[in-house]
DNA sequence: TTTTAATGTTACAAAACTGTAAGATTAAAT
DNA sequence: ATTTAATCTTACAGTTTTGTAACATTAAAA
């Protein structure tokens, strides 16, 4: 979404984001934009702080009470000083003009590479695999299958997605399960895995955890 | 945290973030590298990808499956191309050698303002006033003071907070709370209002939710 | 001021969660 | 092949969580 008032700007932006594979949209009513981009919900916004009728810093502010879709700023100020500082404010990137189309096309490829999911206030949805993870519920989906897990299982569970890559030891999960991990039955650690696993075996993941025994688990 | 092979740069570079009050630490030890960088927990990383014995990529990729400390890669590559797009992947902010020093801070300040908080991947934090929610273990701390809140208390809790700027109906969280809220008593849901409010008082929160009759709620 | 609908509180029982213990299974080491 | 330590499973009981119902309070409307 482009929210800038020079519509030669505006076009020159348009064509150079559709010759590149992206859809743009510009934004024309400048006075409800935060409701057209809540409504809209792009995936990027390019957005000019020298518009008419709004405040794009207070806009981007406001916005980011609701949702972090990423926000390019685009400046005519050219200086680099504490002014061009504050406009980043929530920001995910912001470019100067005149801005080289190679170098705009690439910082939006790199912001929507590091932002690509995740951006609305309300979702906290992990990925692994097929499913989805939605860590404020506890509840995990595979296609129209789905479980619903327990606080400890949670938080093993999130850990292990956290570090996907890894083993990890059942010391570090007695840590963040119980922090002092003395004062609980060793037990109880396995205990939590196995009910997890048995939830996992629920919507077809079999073999998720793997076991490295001496080691520690591994999501496989 | 400096990772860069060429000492006039280093020094350079280490000079000038102290001149603006920033700490410096330039890592010697490119093969431990991955190991020093978790050590000593830099608040920003200025990392040059073409470095001897590592490739930047590569320790940017292993870094990030295990923290999201704020990245900015630095290339000599001054090209615009798909290369140096690639670079970005997973980094906060990357520049171009020869960089303009006050750029370089610009983009520091920026990078730092937009990830001050949470760059460990486990910490789920969020803050409000002066107290920290951490919404993995559903845990509230205000000073030494701490509360635990249910599934459901945290729902709500983390609904409020990320729409901390408007009311928030009771439609709207008897939604989150039982997707089909027909099943459901409406009375559950003031119920579970009226135990998160109890349980905010204990640590000195007595007004937190505001009740706005016949509209809904609202953090105050 | 009185009425009324919305919201709050409390107590309670059903359901869910969780650590323990006892015995079973497994993989590595001898 | 046997032993051993690590990990698993199951059943159980104490604890916590949760929706309901009955009654209380509040703010807005009449």
């Amino acid at each position: 979404m482009i929210i800038e008032d020079e519509e030669l700007i505006c076009n020159e932006l348009a064509k150079l984001l559709e010759n590149n594979n992206y859809e743009a949209i510009i934004l024309k009513d400048f006075k409800n934009a935060l409701n057209e981009i809540l409504e809209l919900a792009p995936d990027l916004i390019l957005l000019d702080i020298n518009i008419p009728f709004i405040n794009g810093e207070a806009l981007l502010q406001n916005l980011r009470k609701e949702s972090n879709i990423p926000v390019i700023m685009v400046t005519s100020i050219n200086s680099e000083t504490d002014e061009a500082l504050s406009i980043s404010y929530g920001a995910d990137d912001y470019i100067t003009k005149p801005y080289n189309p190679n170098i705009l096309l690439l910082r939006i490829g790199a912001v929507l590479k590091r932002t690509k999911t995740n951006y609305n206030t309300n979702t906290n949805e992990l990925t692994y695999k097929k499913l989805k993870f939605d860590s404020q519920k506890g509840i995990i989906k595979r296609d129209d299958m789905e479980i619903e897990l327990t606080k400890n299982e949670m938080i093993i569970f999130s850990y292990l997605l956290n570090h996907q890559n890894r083993i990890v030891t059942r010391d570090e999960l007695m840590t963040i399960l119980w922090d002092n991990s003395e004062y609980v039955n060793e037990n109880a650690l396995t205990v939590n895995i196995s009910r997890l696993r048995n939830k996992l075996k629920e919507i077809g993941y079999e073999n998720a955890i793997d076991t490295r025994k001496g080691m520690g688990y591994i999501l496989s």
